[in-house]
DNA sequence: CCGTGCCTCAAACGTATGTTTCAAACAGAC
DNA sequence: GTCTGTTTGAAACATACGTTTGAGGCACGG
C-alpha cells in the first residue's frame, strides 16, 4: 500500500470508540488495538491524543461545513432577498447532516454523538479548535436564526437557541441512556432521519412559543 | 468537633469540582486538596471514588425527590381527579428544584449541572445507582406527562420527552460553552429562575407542536 | 489514667495512562 | 544493489491515578 492506511484505521477506530465512551474514557491503547496498529503510531502520525481528537472532528466537520455553506447559499438564493423562515433554516441544517456521504451504516449517528460530546465534555482544547476552524458556518446559522425570528428579543433568542442546541446535542449523544429505559417498552427502532423529522417541529414550535412567562406561580396559573 | 466535618468538606469540594470538570476529569487529589483534607479520607469515609459520586448525588437528590413528591401530591389534589396540565406539571418540577434549600449561592446551578452530567457522561455505575434509588419520582413524572399529552402517540411522546430532557440538561450543564460566546455580546446575566421561566414555555410549546413532519423536503415546504 | 474506637496523616503500592526511544523493516530513486 | 527517507515494532519512560497500609493522634468512658 502506497500511502499506508494506518492513519485511516486509527481515525475509524478512534471515531467509534470516542462516540460510545467519550474522550477521557478512551485510551490510546484501546484505539490502537481496535485499529490493529502499533501504539506509537498515534503519536507518530498525529502528534498527540488531543491532535487525534481534532483530526477525528476535522474529517467529518470540514466536508460537512462545506455542504452546509452551499445549502445556505441555495436557500438564500431561492428566497431572493427575503430572509428564509425558521423551518427552512432548520431543515437546511438537518438535510445537510443527513445527506452527508456516510463512511459506515451508523455514520450519521456517530457524527451526531461526537458533536454532542464536543459541547458536553468540557474539553477546552476541543472547543477552542472548533471555534477557530468552524466559526464561519456557525455564525451564519446564527444570523439566519436571528433573521427568521425578528419577534424575539436578543435575550430570548439567545436562550432559546441554547435550548435547541441542547435538545439536539443531548438527543444525539444519549444513544444508550433513556433509549434503554423506554425503547424496550415501545419496541420500535427509529432512524436518525425520523428523529430529525420529529425534532425539527419540536424546535420550531419551542422557538416560536408565544410568551416568556416571568415570575410564575400557581396562583397566577390556575388549575382549569 | 464531635462529628468531624471532613465528610461535608469532601462532599462540598467534590460537588463543585465534579460540576465544572466532570467525573473522570476530577481526581481525588484535586478534591482532597480543595477540601483541605487528607487523600485517604475519601476512601476511609466513602470507600471509593464511585461511592463518593453516589454520595454527592444522594445529598441533594434525596431531599429533592421528597420535595417533588409532595409537589406532585399537592398538584394532583388541587386538580381533584382531572389530570394536571402540561404547564402545571412542568412548573411543579421546576419550582421544586428552584425552591430547594440551597447550601451556597450557586447551589441550584451546580445541582442542575450535575444532573446534566449524570445523563451525559456515560458512567454506567451512576445510571444504575440513580435508576435504583430514584425511579419512583421519575416514573411518576413520566405518568403525569403522559396524562397531560393524550393527543400524542407513544412514540412521539417518547421522543419529545427526550428533547425536553435534552434542552434542560444541556442548558444547565453548559455553563461555560455558548455562554462565553454569546453572553459577552449581550452583557446580561441571568439567574437560574429566569432561565427556568424561559425554558418552560419553550418546552411546553415544543411538546404540544402541531404535527410531526415526515418525509420533509423543500418541494413540500415552499418559500412563501 | 489508661485503654479503646474513631479519625488523620504521610507514604507507599499497583496499575494505567500519554509519550518517547531506537532499532528494524520497508519503499522508492538512483 | 545500495542508499535514503519514511513507517512500524517492542520496549521503556515518566507521570498520574485510585487505593491501601500502618503508625500516630485525639476524645471519651472506665
Amino acid at each position: 500500500m502506497a500511502q499506508s492506511d494506518t492513519v485511516d484505521r486509527i481515525l475509524d477506530a478512534a471515531e467509534e470508540l470516542f462516540a460510545d465512551r467519550g474522550f477521557s474514557e478512551t485510551s490510546l491503547r484501546m484505539i490502537t488495538s481496535k485499529a490493529k496498529v502499533n501504539l506509537a503510531a498515534v503519536n507518530y502520525h498525529f502528534g498527540s491524543k488531543n491532535a487525534l481528537i481534532h483530526a477525528v472532528f476535522a474529517r467529518f466537520l470540514t466536508p460537512f461545513s462545506a455542504t452546509l455553506e452551499t445549502a445556505f447559499d441555495d436557500l438564500e438564493e431561492r428566497c431572493d432577498g427575503k430572509p428564509p423562515t425558521l423551518n427552512q433554516t432548520l431543515w437546511a441544517l438537518t438535510e445537510s447532516a443527513v445527506r452527508m456521504p456516510q463512511r459506515t451504516d451508523k455514520g450519521i449517528s456517530i457524527f451526531m454523538r461526537l458533536l454532542g460530546l464536543a459541547y458536553t465534555q468540557s474539553q477546552g482544547h476541543l472547543r477552542k479548535f472548533l471555534e477557530q476552524e468552524y466559526s464561519e458556518p456557525f455564525s451564519r446559522f446564527m444570523r439566519l436564526l436571528k433573521e427568521a425570528t425578528p419577534q424575539l428579543s436578543a435575550v430570548d433568542r439567545y436562550w432559546r437557541i441554547q435550548f435547541m442546541l441542547g435538545a439536539t446535542a443531548f438527543t444525539m449523544s444519549s444513544s444508550d441512556a433513556l433509549r434503554d429505559i423506554l425503547e424496550n417498552k415501545l419496541g420500535v427502532e427509529t432512524s436518525v432521519q425520523e428523529i430529525a423529522a420529529r425534532l425539527v417541529p419540536f424546535l420550531a414550535a419551542g422557538m416560536q412559543a408565544e410568551d416568556t412567562m416571568l415570575v410564575p406561580s400557581f396562583e397566577q396559573a390556575p388549575v382549569a
